[in-house]
DNA sequence: GATACGTGGAA
DNA sequence: TTTCCAAGTAT
């Protein structure tokens, strides 16, 4: 093992007596921890493998961390597993259609991500003869590939020793250095020292062991320090709270907004449905007819909220049937819906929606939302 | 640099 | 129940 050298850290913090710059030894005490801990996950290639001269995928690492941005890796993997079955490669991804891509990503979330998935596709195979750009500079040439997914990548499939930083590494890099800077304003010198810890050999392994480190050991809440490869290494441990890390400012609260949903039914059972504009929040998916969602504080009377969440919107005139209200937390913004069912005896009620038979509805692309307010009317729809 | 952008699971 | 947040990107 390399000798640790001291080095003083930018702040001064006790870190020049931790892991200090250039130092291989922590890397290779993780890859150490990996080849032994790592986790078995269906876009991975094991160290094994790897050792063994099997190449990882582009397009299923590109696919992989896509929908991992900002996702659990346990609501990844099913959609992951579906999507590589309907399309196993690049250009059957660009042989598809966007409203194919947003039906698969439904459920999912953060659906610019689908668009952009889309996007990347058609560019990789009308651009780059169906292969990934070889460089981090490239890959970010690609819509919805940013410094996170190029260099995670880079590092994965073409063993670019690029610094990946993921929340994962943000914590563990924080804590390795006890980094007091607030988040996001550290960012910039949590990249720095991940550039300095990456290896040169394995940096794709090296990535991924910083994110098995993160998401298994070094979580945010009650760390498994005892168990961690690198517990000598971290000045957050020596200082004694390593959970203080990263350190985030408070977050705002959310406000609420309301509004009303409407279910049509066609005399045969059908629902109406309707495609969202290809701007803004669920960009592009499908919804049933509602009004617009308008904010209001708890200063707000019940009587202005009752006038939000009434049938004034409704895009038609009916028997509206009141049938429950709804909650829906987004990022941003929770979200109450009144909503009401009506049956029609004439088909369209005009706009340029479509009908679908309740036992189809799996198939199109309702966001998790819609599909609460759809099963407000309708139980049993998504069960 | 701040904000918009989904969802579901854990504590 | 409420809060946090999970392999971020685009604007």
């Amino acid at each position: 093992m390399t000798k640790k050298r001291l080095q003083a850290s930018p702040d001064n913090s006790p870190t020049m007596f931790l892991a200090v710059s250039g130092d291989d030894a922590p890397a290779q005490k993780l890859l150490a921890w990996y080849d032994r801990h790592h986790r078995i996950l269906p876009w991975r290639v094991t160290p094994v493998e790897h050792k063994q001269g099997v190449r990882p995928d582009p397009y299923r690492i590109w696919l992989s961390e896509v929908m991992l941005q900002q996702t659990t890796v346990e609501a990844v993997k099913a959609y992951f597993l579906k999507f590589t079955s309907l399309w196993p490669n690049v250009q059957a991804l660009a042989d598809a259609t966007e409203d194919d891509v947003l039906r698969g990503w439904a459920g999912l979330g953060y659906y610019s991500r689908a668009r952009n998935l889309k996007k990347c596709a058609d560019m990789v195979a009308s651009q780059h003869k169906g292969q990934f750009p070889a460089s981090v500079e490239g890959l970010k040439q690609l819509p919805g590939i940013g410094d996170y997914t190029s260099a995670a990548i880079a590092a994965i499939a073409f063993d670019i020793p690029a610094a990946v930083v993921d929340g994962n590494v943000e914590r563990v890099v924080s804590r390795l250095f006890a980094i007091k800077t607030m988040m996001p304003q550290a960012k910039s010198e949590i990249r720095k020292f991940t550039e300095q810890l990456t290896p040169q050999t394995r940096p794709g392994d090296f990535a991924q062991a910083m994110m098995d480190l993160g998401a298994t050991i070094c979580t945010p809440k009650k760390p498994a320090c005892i168990l961690c490869p690198l517990n000598d290494n971290c000045a957050a441990l020596l200082e004694g709270e390593p959970e203080l890390y990263p350190v985030k400012a408070p977050k705002k609260a959310r406000p609420v907004r309301y509004g009303a949903a409407f279910i049509i039914l066609s005399p045969q059972g059908d629902v109406y449905l309707r495609k969202r504009p290809d701007k803004g929040l669920l960009a592009g998916m499908s919804e049933v007819p509602n009004s617009e969602w308008i904010a209001a504080d708890e200063a707000t009377s019940p009587e202005h909220i009752a006038r939000l969440t009434n049938t004034d919107p409704a895009p038609i005139a009916a028997n509206w049937q009141p049938s429950g209200t709804i909650t829906h937390i987004f990022t941003h913004f929770e979200l109450r819906l009144s909503v009401y069912k009506t049956d029609v005896s004439t088909m369209p009620p005009s706009n340029n929606g479509w009908w679908v038979a309740q036992d189809n509805l799996e198939k199109e692309a309702l966001p998790t939302v819609m599909k609460k307010a759809i099963s407000a009317a309708l139980p049993d729809t998504f069960k």
